[in-house]
DNA sequence: TCCGTTGGTTAAGAATCCTTAACAATATCT
DNA sequence: AGATATTGTTAAGGATTCTTAACCAACGGA
């Protein structure tokens, strides 16, 4: 994970950035006070999310805006004073993703840049196809052979993460990651109720999974190919 | 609406384009028979979706779709023979959207159109803001002055239909095909119940309301800024 | 062999959400 | 102003979905 701000007050970069280390640890921060380089850094570095300050020394905050969405479509969040809320749906208008007005909440922040990642995320999602299974892991909705299968929404992001890893093993605790987000129950049984669930709702015999196999101890694998 | 079709057999044609004017009576279509010609009108016509036959007289499919993606993300569904399925994950891989094996049903086709365009919808949705009010269009998510409110599934589409339509009169029928899609139930009185949850959750008074106004006889009306 | 752990199965309960329905309040029209 | 249509309000019911819990079966190690 990787962010670029493009901000010229010390005082602000490091208020972002502490927050941004806490949250995320192993997160990549790179950062600069001019526009010019701000564009050249997105080209040379593609962050995965640009955080941008519309009130630069260089050059405007909405040319940065307009130039980087010449060659990109990296998620921007603008940064402005509460005084300029005008300049917010211009931003917007030019390809931001999401805006936070001075000053703001550490938390705040948080959750703009992970709401942008997430958003991102979704453009890259393509159908998801495996053997003759496929799903829309934006609609969640899951073909068998061309038959839609009713799935509910927890069941479908099993089986987005199942097909993402098929042939793999997916362990418990990543399953409860996709299923919860960041932080989930330490002990449940309910995966292995959805499981069971799913297995209904695939398998021509449940109690003898062909396709979402058990590794005991390990976690599930869902098989590739059929 | 218009669609690209890059295809060499007139029959694969016709059918496409029976179903694809039964289904949308005012859409265009464009077609060709060879790549090259089919990566000159992406680019001249810039259709909303692309129907691509991997077997090509002129240049592979794959070719086509390696090249449109380099300076478009317009969806591409691929066809293929059945027997070479193969294909299919390479062209996923390439950065097709979707695919279907020929034959196919002029059902599944119209489901994967509409399932391609309501994906690439998605990327553009880009965060609503109205005054006090923040959406996000695929999560549903709402912020009202930076607090989350929660709201539900239904709550969350009609907030979007009216925020997309601020200071807009929006139709108790457009609400309708927000919240439920193509076909409705023509009477029903869940609309002005989710309306007043809203108002619950939004208004500082909810009986006089201040953000939800009605426009008696026609829909509601978002106020636009505050 | 026996016990303990792991996963499977099933049913019941809780939570959430949507719709319906009945009645009240308000607006519109004549 | 009075009648009628439209919208507001509230409560209740039903549907769906997730979780919990209790019990069963299989397997492996002591």
């Amino acid at each position: 994970m990787q962010i670029l701000i493009i901000e010229d007050s010390p005082v602000i970069v490091e208020t972002i950035s502490l927050a941004l280390e806490i949250r995320w640890p192993d997160v990549k921060i790179s950062v600069t006070s001019t526009g010019e380089q701000g564009i050249g850094m997105t080209e040379t570095e593609s962050p995965d999310v640009i955080i941008l300050d519309l009130g630069l020394p260089d050059i405007s905050g909405f040319d940065v805006l307009k130039r980087i969405r010449l060659f990109s479509n990296i998620p921007i969040i603008i940064l402005t004073a509460r005084q300029d809320e005008t300049d917010i749906v211009k931003g917007l208008e030019w390809g931001a993703d999401d805006y936070m007005t001075k000053p703001f909440k550490q938390l705040e922040l948080l959750a703009r840049v992970q709401g942008a990642i997430r958003r991102y995320r979704h453009l890259n999602e393509k159908v998801l196809v495996c053997g003759p299974l496929r799903l829309d892991p934006i609609s969640l909705k899951l073909t068998l052979n061309g038959k839609e299968i009713k799935i509910t929404r927890t069941e479908g992001l099993i089986m987005g993460h199942l097909m993402k890893n098929a042939g793999n093993v997916v362990t418990y605790s990543s399953l409860g990651e996709a299923m919860w987000g960041g932080d989930f129950p330490e002990a449940s049984d309910s995966i292995k109720v959805h499981i069971r669930h799913l297995r209904e709702k695939l398998e021509t015999n449940p109690g003898k999974p062909k396709l979402i196999i058990i590794k005991p101890g390990m976690g599930y694998l869902l098989t590739k190919e059929s």
